[in-house]
RNA sequence: GGACAGGUGGGUGAGCUGGCUGAAACCACAUCCCUGCUAAGGAUGCGUACUGGCAACGGUACCGAGGGUUCGAAUCCCUCCCUGUCCGCCA
């Protein structure tokens, strides 16, 4: 969420700001009237309260003295409904000035470049040469039905599109992942956790997923939770209303989870093949830091990503997301694209970003910096989407007769 | 899922025959005093959010959540959530 002081003492700025993920002004001009409106309602209420407190306080004096108290009691009753009626108006308000703030997304960082889509996204640095095929690479899905690797047929039979079955090689070869990039992760001091892959309406709310993207998640009928998108949103939302000791600062934390989601707004992309599923396995990292660290850390976890990738000999890329494509609660995304022979491409196979206080402000993550209690700084990116790397290694590994090699680091995994 | 018992400040835990309780006490924590030794004693401070003020210091709200009764609720009533124990079920 804005920080909402932000938007009215520095409104221009924050307008401008924000034209690079193209809010329209008037809804932070809305946004602006309904925070000031707010704080001049609500400061009437608790006058109106002030008042009925101090009044309240001589009813049982009067009692004791034996005072006419019907007088007394009369100006109470009316003043409660005075205060009934302008609590409804604080309470409009407030429900208003939330649907609106929930809704407005984070101010990307100066140094993040504009622009509207991926297209214009820039590319940072690429990291080793994609190999030299002597035969026609073959993408993913190919290597993966010839080898009995990838059942797509029976995955939809199971569920639906979008869904499919991992055999042999690339059953224990997804599994050797998790289990690699977890050690990985391990060593680079980020902390292994476990967490549940349903979460609740809270937890979708804090790292901004809802309410603006309910289309993309799976929802549990009946009841208000959700199949998390990624392992962001437990990750993250582990510290959810606490105060944090400055000593614990900053926390690194990795974990594997499965990921939902709904891909509401893919249809047609990349129906073929594993690339965009349904369910997919990713090994995630966060981080909860002091402000002023924060930016260091990014660094860190975005190398932590392009290390691991380099230790798998996959050759990639490094992009700065421009304005238009920058997620919701990011102020700062560089997303790491694998290259993918059969493709020919550098698809996105991480994405590391920096929300800075926007979900700790939603979270209430504090911590105590000395008497003053501050909100920290929330960063997330993948380690690896599991699924895309195993596609990476077939098509980066594949041999001219269709077999894959293991990268060296995975076999003692196998 | 059934029965019973509970949910109070960082922790333990009083209050729960409605007003003097935003909340005793103890522990933990912080600062200071005393003491010279690996201890103890004493003083003070110590929830969160919003809000007024340069500040000192005030105001409002919050005792699991949401409603209700009342001039007034942590205290009474209703709904929900959660925890504990016993039973059932199960990896």
């Amino acid at each position: 969420m804005l920080d909402l002081k932000r938007l009215q003492k520095d409104f221009d700025s924050v307008v401008e700001k924000l034209k690079k993920k193209s809010v329209k002004d008037e809804v932070l001009k809305e946004l602006k009237r309904l925070f000031i409106a707010l704080k001049e309602k609500r400061s009437e209420l608790e006058e109106l309260q002030s008042e009925q407190n101090k009044k309240s306080k001589l009813f049982p004096i009067y009692l004791k003295e034996k005072k006419d108290i019907s007088t007394l009691k009369k100006e109470l009753e009316e003043n409660k409904q005075k205060i009934a009626s302008k609590q409804k108006i604080v309470k409009e308000l407030e429900g208003e000035l939330e649907e609106y703030a929930l809704s407005v997304p984070n101010i990307p960082d100066d140094e993040v470049p504009e622009g509207k889509d991926e297209n214009d996204n820039i590319e940072i640095k690429r990291v080793l040469e994609p190999r030299e095929f002597d035969f026609e690479p073959k993408e993913h899905w190919e290597l993966g039905e010839r080898l009995e690797w990838i059942d797509f047929e029976r995955g939809v039979k199971l569920a639906k599109s979008r869904f499919s079955v991992l055999k042999n090689g690339a059953a224990k070869l997804e599994r050797a992942l998790i289990n690699y990039m977890l050690d990985f992760n391990s060593k680079r001091g980020f902390d292994e956790v476990c967490v549940p892959y349903i979460v609740n309406k809270e937890s979708m709310l804090s790292t901004g997923q809802l309410p603006k993207f309910a289309d993309d998640l799976f929802k549990i009928e009946g009841e208000e939770l959700y199949l998390i998108p990624t392992a962001e949103v437990p990750l993250t939302n582990l510290y959810r209303d606490e105060i944090l000791k400055e000593e614990q600062l900053p926390i690194l934390m990795t974990g594997y989870t499965a990921c939902f989601r709904k891909e509401a707004g893919s249809a047609g992309k990349d129906t073929r093949g594993m690339i965009r599923q349904h369910q997919f396995d990713k090994v995630e990292l966060v981080s909860i830091t002091k402000p002023e660290d924060s930016d260091e850390i990014f660094d860190k976890m975005v190398e932590c990503a392009s290390d691991l990738l380099t230790s798998l000999e996959l050759p990639h890329r490094l992009v700065m997301l421009c304005g238009g494509d920058l997620g919701f609660g990011a102020t700062k995304t560089v997303d790491l694209e694998v290259w993918l022979p059969g493709q020919g491409k550098y698809r996105e196979i991480s994405s590391v970003s920096n929300t800075r206080d926007f979900q700790a402000r939603r979270a209430k993550i504090r911590y105590k910096d000395g008497k003053k209690n501050r909100l920290v700084h929330t960063l997330n990116g993948s380690s690896l989407a599991v699924g895309r790397t195993l596609i990476a290694i077939m098509e980066n590994y594949q041999q001219k007769d269709g077999t894959i090699e293991i990268p060296e680091v995975l076999k003692n995994y196998l």
